[in-house]
Order: structure tokens, then sequence, then C-alpha cells
RNA sequence: GGAGGGGUAGCCAAGUGGCCAACGGCAACAGACUGUAAAUCUGUCGGUCCCAGACCUUCGGUGGUUCGAAUCCACCCCCCUCCA
């Protein structure tokens, strides 16, 4: 899990009451699972009993961190990162227990927002040199990748970072920052800063940038980001994100988002290795997960609802579910009210697919779709594009489930 | 302000008067195989329709030249590099 760590950390963190730091960016009002390494860090800091410091970036969210970027970043209003700040706040308390002054939760927007800009330059920059700043990968890459500039905004990024550990050492007696490795330089900025203007010392510990054995980035779906939001990510996709899950993923993903002990570990493997089409690892990880982000009963739901969706079912179990299962099962599958008259008359398959529901973006889609077989209707395969649907077909007098290739949903609902 | 380079579909990137809805790659989507995995193979990948065909809208923007432009001309906007 470890990339990077400066020498003489680990000595440090071997006696417990260490005090150390993650800053998150509050890019969103909501964390994606790209950020539950980041959070997994400090649970595993403070379970090995040390004080973990959660900083939310209200000031550094108002420059935008270059690191990892190939481009410049659009700037946030004040007000929609403060609405952001908060939602951050809340996801972050399920996970590091606050009580009891175990941890703390710092906003730099404190200490910056009093700062004018002169004491900044005068009493921060001037301990380092542009030329020191200017030899960081994320600057270097971008004034060498020729097709695209940097401004001087993303330049001071790591001055205003660095002076974040700075103000957290001198003020908390926090010796450590951790983060992704893209961080380790805007950390060890941090540390050099804290060398030279306070003349102490600090560490620096970094992670590995999870990735998929595919190569592809981490925490995203065809629908983009999974959030750990309810109300952009369902209980229910946020669910299948884990249990999608490819096998030499999943073997790297229990070690760091579940926490389960380490012989537990070696059974799951093991589990997993006598039976891979079970998915054991994958149901693991699925189930701590969304149960420690969303709730048991959530977890309970996505399970029923996948045996539905995935298991043998046929059309002859969907008509056999009564209106409140169907209505339980797919309550986190998108969906959308279509007027009873609408369905009445009978529609085209692909309307019904397009203009009714908006469930394919276009009709040549649509059609292309049917060709391929790649469309159902309540899990029969539809081979006729100008197929007219009723209300013959609803489930339970009121449904129609919809779906595209195996793992996508969509339900319509009449009223 | 000066000199040079560049802006093509989600991204990268060909194309420099008709054969261009635009080569190729990546991503994406569907199908087959499987385990709701990976890998592989096949198909699709601007839109509409009566879809093996027709029409409409695209190549930074606006005008123009031409029978005909992503390709030529003018002006404008944006980006990059170097100089000042």
């Amino acid at each position: 899990m470890l990339h990077d760590v400066m020498p003489g950390t680990e000595a440090l963190l071997s006696k417990p009451g260490v005090k150390g730091y993650i800053g998150f960016d509050p890019t969103a009002d909501s964390l994606g699972v790209g950020h539950l390494v980041q959070v997994m860090t400090l649970l595993h800091f403070q379970r090995a009993g040390h004080h973990p410091f959660v900083l939310v970036g209200g000031a550094t969210g108002l420059v935008g961190d270059p690191s990892g970027k190939s481009h410049e970043r659009n700037l946030l209003t004040e007000d929609a990162l403060e609405a952001n700040v908060a939602g951050i706040q809340r996801q972050l308390s399920r996970f590091i227990d606050f009580d009891g002054g175990q941890a703390t939760l710092v906003n730099n927007a404190d200490w910056f927002r009093p700062m004018s800009f002169l004491a900044f330059i005068r009493d921060v920059g001037k301990h380092l040199t542009v030329n020191y700043m200017m030899a960081k990968d994320s600057v270097k890459k971008r004034i060498d990748s020729g097709t695209e500039g940097m401004s001087f905004t993303e330049f001071s990024y790591q001055l205003v970072q660095g002076y974040d550990f700075f103000h957290l050492w001198r003020h908390h007696g926090v010796q450590l920052q951790m983060g992704g490795s893209d961080q380790w330089g805007n950390i060890v900025t941090g540390t050099e800063l804290i060398r030279r203007k306070g003349q102490g010392e600090a560490w620096a510990l970094t992670t590995q940038l999870i990735t998929k054995a595919d190569g592809t980035k981490f925490g995203k779906t065809e629908s983009g980001n999974v959030w750990l939001d309810p109300a952009r990510t369902s209980p229910y996709e946020f669910y299948q994100f884990w249990l999608n899950a490819s096998d030499a993923d999943a073997a790297k993903w229990v070690r760091i988002f579940t926490v389960r002990p380490k012989d537990e570990l070696d059974a799951l493997l093991a589990a997993h290795e006598r039976e891979p089409s079970a998915r054991h690892l994958q149901r693991a990880l699925a189930n701590d997960v969304t149960e420690r982000v969303h709730s048991k009963a959530d977890v309970d739901f996505a399970v029923k609802a996948a045996e539905v969706l995935f298991g043998k079912g046929t059309l002859e179990t969907l008509r056999s579910l009564t209106e409140a299962q169907l209505a339980a099962i797919f309550r986190d599958v998108p969906s959308r009210d279509v007027p009873r008259d609408a369905l009445a008359k009978g529609v085209s398959f692909v309307d019904l697919v397009t203009d009714l529901t908006g469930f394919v973006a276009s009709k040549g889609e649509a059609r292309r779709l049917v060709q391929q077989s790649g469309l159902a209707l309540n899990k029969e395969k539809v081979s006729e594009p100008t197929r007219r649907v009723d209300t013959a077909a609803l489930l339970s007098d009121r449904y129609l489930l919809l779906s595209r290739g195996k793992k996508d949903y969509f339900l319509v609902r009449v009223g």
C-alpha cells in the first residue's frame, strides 16, 4: 500500500500518539471512492494508535492543485467551496472517530483567510527558491509539455500546501503528512519549509496510486465517478461497483478497503482461489465498504436486487413478485414515471426507450442495440425495433423493466 | 508589442479543393466465451427517417472565392514557444 516514506518515518511511527494529517480538496460536495484510499490510510493510522488530523482545503481548493493534472483547472467560487467542505466533513466522520478528541478536523481557510498576500510572500515565499519549486515534477511536466503552460496560481499551490503543514506543525505538533504518491512533491515542500523556517523536523509518507489491473482509472464507471453521496451514486450502484472488481483488483483492494484481520483475509483469498466464480473477495469488499459508507440495510437491498437482476431471474420470476417487492428491489435502479395513457395506446419499443424514457440517447442507437440484441424488456430480448408495447407488458400493472446489456437496468413506472 | 507554431468527433491524431460524416489509435457501447471477472474475438461508435438507401448538422468563429471547402482568401477569438 505504501509508495514512499521519508527516512526516519518508521521510527517515528513505532511509538503511538503521533499526529499526522491528510488534506482533502473540496472540489465537490462529496468524496468519491478515489478519496477512500486516503480515508482508509487515516483510519488505519488511527487504529494503530495515532492521532489523525483531517484537513479540508477551504483555502487550497481556491487555488487548485496541479499535481497529476495536465490542464489548468477551473477555480471554484467561495460559496461552492464552503458547501463542499461541509459535505466532505460529514462523510469523513463515518470513517474516522472524532469523539473525545481522538481526531481533529481543520480547515486551512481558517489560517489563510486572515493572512495578507504580502505577509505570505514575505514570510513564506522567502524561504524557498523558485529554482526549488520549478524542480518539482508537477511543475516540470507542465512546463516541458510544450502545449500548455501553467498559471502562477497553480505554481504557487505547493507553497500554500507547504504552509499548511508548517502551520499544523507549529500550532498542533503535527509531524507527519500523508497522501497519494502524487502528493510527494507538495509534502516535501512542507517538510522543507518546516526545516528552513521553523528549524524543525517533519516526515512524509505516501501511498501507492490505486490502479486497476487493466490500467484504467480507479473509481470510475461507465456512468462517471463513483461517489459516497447516495444522492449521486445510489447504494445499489455503489455495491455493484465493488462487486464488479476484477479478481486481480479485488485481491489488492480487500487489504486496503476493509479492516478484516489477516487470517480472515487469508481464508478469503483461499476461498476465492478454490471457487473463483463465487467471487468471495468481491462480495466481502462490496459488503464491507457499502456497509461502512451506507448501511447494513442498504447492503441487503443491493444483494436482493442483484439476485433478481443477475440471478436466474426470468420473466416468470419477475411476474411472481408482488408490487411491494418490485418497488423495494428496484428502489435504486434509475427510473422514470410515464403517464398510463402513453402506454395504453401502445408504443413502439424504440420510442419507449428513447422519447418516453430517455433510457437510450437516440433512436439510431436504440435500433442498433436491438439489431445487436442488446436491449431487453422484462428480461426478454427484443429483436424487433418496431415491436409494440402496451399495458399488457406491465409487471404488477405498474412497472416495465428495461435493460441494456447485462448490467444496465432502467425501470419505467406507470402512474 | 514582435516572430513562429497550433485549434479536426469523448481524447490522441491523419487529412491541405471533389473519392470526407472525415484514415488510424485509445476510450466507450453491444454480442460471443465466462463468473455481473480478466484476456480474446466480432460488430457499432454525429443526428433523423419508410436504415444495406436518403436527407440534415459537423473540422475554433464570422464572412468570402468556387459548380464544389476541413482543405484557398480576409478578419476575429483562443492556446503554445521564443523575443521585447
